[in-house]
DNA sequence: CGCCACTTACCGACCGGTAGGTAACTCGCC
DNA sequence: GGCGAGTTACCTACCGGTCGGTAAGTGGCG
């Protein structure tokens, strides 16, 4: 069974809800594209695998010939919603050495890519990842690994931050909350439709969750 | 069928995840809270109907001797919800003349509200709330009505203080969105047993929030 | 070039199990 | 004796997943 690349995934969602033509892409991508949307929509555990199957347009037999249960399905996008975030946002802000420029660039980054998979469902690649609960334990784990380590890179910048003199009054766990639900609600309420340009929602959000969490610059 | 009373739906819900002592409730308040917690864990639809009578002790049959239908059971508990909301936050910021003043009561009372059901899943009152696709679409407009005039409410809150100068330079619909965010990202994690008191919390965040959207206080 | 072995991409029918929901009965108490 | 609070037994629909089968290629070899 081959398995997915994530860039053919990625270019499938990305052009599917952005030029509106869908990407001439094959039957696997195809898949994961409609299920992540219907896993958004409905939930986990209200999508049948005929929904899918239906989605696509093939029936329900044809849909297990390229993919081994529900729950692999929901694994792989989920992986693949981790893998996005570490490769757009944490790997280039990592390379940051100035902790509140560093800071800058993962809230900016992480909104940016938020909205960059957008469909009129939110974003189904980061809603997915709220579907823990459906998977057997020992996946539940490695992905709550991978969102920990996520907030510990997080904190570890407010921690230097702090260090710097630069953080407001508020303890580093509280601040990393604070910024990662301003961007999870995002990815729950954006419509690509929407009235506003993704560059100002960037701006508007990101300005919000910095001052929040910094000591107003004295320069 | 009788009602069931918000005031003692609040009471179990409150008693029995603080004193840890089970309240001395009839069964409505007893199903009603253990469809909360299971709703809220597993979801909505990974939750049979079974599951529920097995948690309260009595089987499928004798639950719906109590409750009229799964559907009827959600949306009980998410207008439930909503009630708390507009009674506990709303209704008292109201009678705040101040703007500033009245946001501050907002986020303050808010936070405050979702962890003052805490269990250890979270509060499943407001998480419960999400699920307004599993509703029919008349009853989840409903909902969606009420969360919605909370949205005005404090963006009109938010415009009060633009017109006077106060705010930092963000679109109101932006800042709600963030403040929205916070609150609704903290009844997702806060447990019960955690290791930070509940006022730090609702200091730390509201701070956050406010800092985020006020423009800096020149005094 | 043509044929054969093999693969890919499906389909219709079906399986065991579970879902929400109901009908009819029983028990105990005012 | 009647009503509230349950029970057992059951129904139908649908769930995730599998089975056997097949049409349309693909590639190698004589």
């Amino acid at each position: 069974m081959r398995p997915v690349t994530n860039r053919a995934m990625n270019d499938a969602m990305w052009q599917e809800h952005t030029t509106g033509t869908p990407a001439i892409i094959g039957r696997r991508e195809q898949i994961y594209v409609h299920a992540a949307q219907l896993f958004c929509t409905r939930g986990f555990a209200a999508t049948s695998m005929a929904n899918i199957a239906d989605a696509v347009g093939i029936t329900k037999a044809g849909l297990y010939h390229f993919v081994a249960s529900k729950e692999e399905l929901l694994f792989t996008l989920m992986s693949f919603s981790m893998e996005r975030l570490e490769e757009d946002v944490v790997a280039p802000a990592r390379m940051i050495a100035d902790p509140v420029e560093r800071l800058t660039a993962i809230v900016r980054g992480h909104l940016q890519s938020v909205m960059q998979v957008t469909t009129p469902v939110g974003n189904p690649l980061t809603i997915v990842l709220e579907e823990t609960s459906a998977l057997s334990p020992d996946k539940a784990a490695q992905i709550k690994a991978r969102k920990a380590a996520y907030s510990v890179f997080v904190r570890d910048t407010l921690d230097e931050i702090k260090a710097a003199g630069q953080l407001a009054d508020v303890d580093t766990r509280m601040a990393t909350s604070a910024i990662m639900g301003i961007i999870l609600w995002l990815a729950r309420w954006h419509r690509p439709d929407g009235p506003m340009a993704v560059a100002d929602i960037v701006d508007n959000l990101s300005g919000v969750a910095l001052r929040g969490v910094l000591k107003t610059d004295p320069r």
